[in-house]
DNA sequence: GTCTTTCTTGAGTGATCACTCAAGTATATT
DNA sequence: AATATACTTGAGTGATCACTCAAGAAAGAC
């Protein structure tokens, strides 16, 4: 009986997350949105109920996709060495929406005014710093990286290291492929 | 003959800066200005003549006292230990309006609108940048430091440590100050 | 074909946005 | 005290915000 709608949700996640990872939760407008996603605001809150959902669904998509990318690195290179490349790999997309960290631009706009997708983001952080952390504590029990090491703080220096990486990646003149090379270079040093 | 206006500018300036500093650009409103520096709108404009012009004041305030703060010290203690201490000291105050830097969180939000406020924010950042790398030759000239070093390299990656450092200080349950430690050390091993 | 159910349409909602301006008020000079 | 010159006030501007909803269109079930 029922009309199927005419559009595949996945993309249409795909592209709204690109285009809120670009320009911020309040730089896009509903407008943006219904241009972007070829919807009318009728057919829009039918399918996602509000920005901020789909905003909370782009940020999973967001999260869900570099979690799997980055176990993919690991399980055709090795820990120590998907740890060494992400950094490189997190800027050197030329049409990625944004250089900076998705989750970081979310916490930074929304913390002040202590809105739910702030605190999303947080855990999203979260989330990958355990990855990372793993991924630091399986290279230390293949003998890659010195078991004297913390591997949770490790884990966290390393993220900020790439969090001020995808910062300055977003500046003119900087050239960031040089301070990831050195994060890279940090890592062969533990 | 005139009438003296009855505030005091700087202040303003303060005051505005904590605010935009804390909320980011869209998330301050004119009504919240208008709260914050007690000025109703035709008081506000004829003053400052609009909120961006605000704006650029404020971010103005946030690297002239930030670049002096961080010469005071190199003053006092010398470039290598102002470059340790520094990192600590950007995050340390419970009252600031925000962990991450103002610059920072300004080219993040406006940037991709290609907005002249990112572009400053942007020409801050090489100013800070600047200084630093003044301060790491310093250290070099007094030996404190090996010279092979490009002083801008060391810059570049020591003010992107800051920028990751920053936004971790964001977060909840993240221990910032061994974050600072850890970038304290890295200078010590130069 | 007919019915039922869902999806799509797009004008329209009140709220808030940055900002304006004419009128009122206070102060320094004369 | 009179006057000139600001500064202050706050209601009001059009634009845009996220969002709503009644009406129309499409597709599977019978």
């Amino acid at each position: 009986m029922p009309r199927k709608p005419n559009f595949d949700r996945n993309d249409l996640i795909e592209r709204a997350r690109d285009l809120f990872w670009k320009r911020g939760w309040s730089g896009t407008s509903l407008k943006d949105l219904e241009a972007e996603l070829q919807m009318k605001p009728g057919s829009f809150y039918a399918a996602f109920g509000s920005k901020d959902a789909l905003f909370g669904l782009a940020m999973q998509k967001y999260v869900n996709d570099g979690l799997e990318h980055l176990r993919e690195l690991a399980d055709t290179c090795g820990p120590v060495n998907a740890l060494k490349q992400w950094p490189a790999k997190a800027i050197e997309s030329d049409n990625a929406p944004a250089k900076a960290c998705m989750l970081s631009k979310t916490l930074l706009e929304l913390n002040a005014h202590n809105h739910p997708l702030a605190e999303q983001a947080s855990l999203h952080l979260l989330k990958m710093e355990e990855q990372f952390a793993d991924l630091f504590q399986q290279a230390q029990s293949a003998g890659e990286i010195d078991k004297t090491h913390d591997p949770l703080v490790l884990a966290r220096k390393y993220q900020s290291d790439l969090l001020g990486l995808r910062v300055s990646a977003e500046r003119d003149g900087i050239n960031a492929q040089a301070i990831a090379q050195e994060i890279a270079d940090g890592i062969s040093r533990l």
